[in-house]
DNA sequence: CCTCCTATCTTGACAGTGTAAGGATAAGGG
DNA sequence: CCCTTATCCTTACACTGTCAAGATAGGAGG
């Protein structure tokens, strides 16, 4: 039992342990470790010990690149929110240059982002856990806040209305969407939802 | 030790008990203790055994009356939307009655209830824990869903189109409010809060 | 009044969780 | 070559949800 069945030598030197005691990019495997188990298992049956056991470590490994659970989620937050504001950015890219259309485009994006990663968008916006009073993820919050400020100024918009209007309009069809509800429009085509969702938001826009 | 030192005799006749071993309504208590625990500590900060402690019973009192704790959510969040539409009716009742200002109203009454109770808001809207398979909880839900159809229909509404954005700025907004972003908004007097959601809500009703 | 049945609540146990403390292991610079 | 540092593991503890078994009341029927 405790020796392996004869094999033909393999041609790596030494027997390679199954897990190197280093890992070498820790870090970065459990930020993803942790996306992946937000995913499967919801913001609410997430577990700091099952993401080590994802990311092949102990349970404490965790603890000394993001402190506790919270710094982790943190963490995760900080760099959704970089990725949100890339996802609105590639609608951005291929949309018309008027103000109107970038607006439009970046409201794209955010469904875009909630609809491909909504347990992601859940932690950005609905959770209380990650600690938005750390410097990296308010930095990352505030970016993505003053990027639609930017737009909605862009489009001639000047009152705190139409920042709200605009900023409300997509979010509400983003959340909706994420959770599944809105399932008429879920449904669609593709391109269909994105028209819906262009002419929604057109809606909205201070009158020119 | 095992002996009280002796005390003038109380009133009542037998020495009460601090707790009866029945506790009378202890189901309607837990529902208050839930959502009191809900809005102390968060969705995720959420503790049975705290709850039931709340209540005054053992921490395995609640599952006769709620099986686990998804049971409690679920009860909670049936409770919830009846509530929320109750929210909605109350702004409706006071509000001129033709269908524009009576959606008016429903959204009204949709960022009251997510302001005043936001741990509330966010389990009937983004939370995994409730059985939304429920049939108790279903039958909620959907009353409240098909109250806004009723609605949109009313105003003239046909598409799929006029249902989503009626139904996505009253909730963007309320979810954004209840989070506490929007502090530009947030922090206006409630009557200019009110004139401005019903400005927002406007726009986006179908053309008349 | 007495008995029994049922609903209600408690106690005790178990596996799983997050976190802290201390030890093991590698990597690199002196 | 040694020693420092970063990285990761093991162990332990308090807390959580759930289950099983027992205790307690209330009420219905004799």
């Amino acid at each position: 039992m405790s020796n392996d069945p004869p094999r033909l030598r393999t041609p790596s030197p030494l027997p390679v342990p199954a897990r190197p005691y280093h890992h070498g990019d820790l870090r970065a495997a459990l930020l993803v470790a942790a996306e992946q188990e937000l995913a499967e298992r919801g913001m609410e049956g997430f577990s700091l010990r099952s993401v080590a056991k994802r990311a092949g470590v102990s349970h404490a490994a965790p603890a000394h690149h993001f402190g506790d659970v919270q710094g982790l989620l943190t963490a995760l937050a900080a760099e959704g929110f970089r990725e949100f504001l890339a996802a609105q950015a590639a609608r951005e890219a291929v949309a018309e240059a008027d103000p109107a259309s970038q607006i439009v485009a970046a409201g794209l994006g955010y469904v875009d982002f909630a609809i491909a990663r909504p347990a992601l968008f859940r932690l950005l916006w609905q959770s209380e856990r990650p600690d938005f009073s750390d410097a990296d993820l308010g930095q990352a919050a505030r970016a993505a806040y003053q990027h639609l400020v930017d737009q909605v100024m862009a489009t001639g918009g000047r009152s705190t209305a139409d920042e709200a209007a605009a900023w409300a309009i997509s979010h509400g069809l983003a959340d909706l969407l994420a959770a599944g509800r809105l399932k008429s429009m879920g449904s669609l085509p593709v391109a269909a939802r994105d028209a819906m969702i262009s002419g929604i938001i057109r809606r909205i826009l201070p009158d020119a």
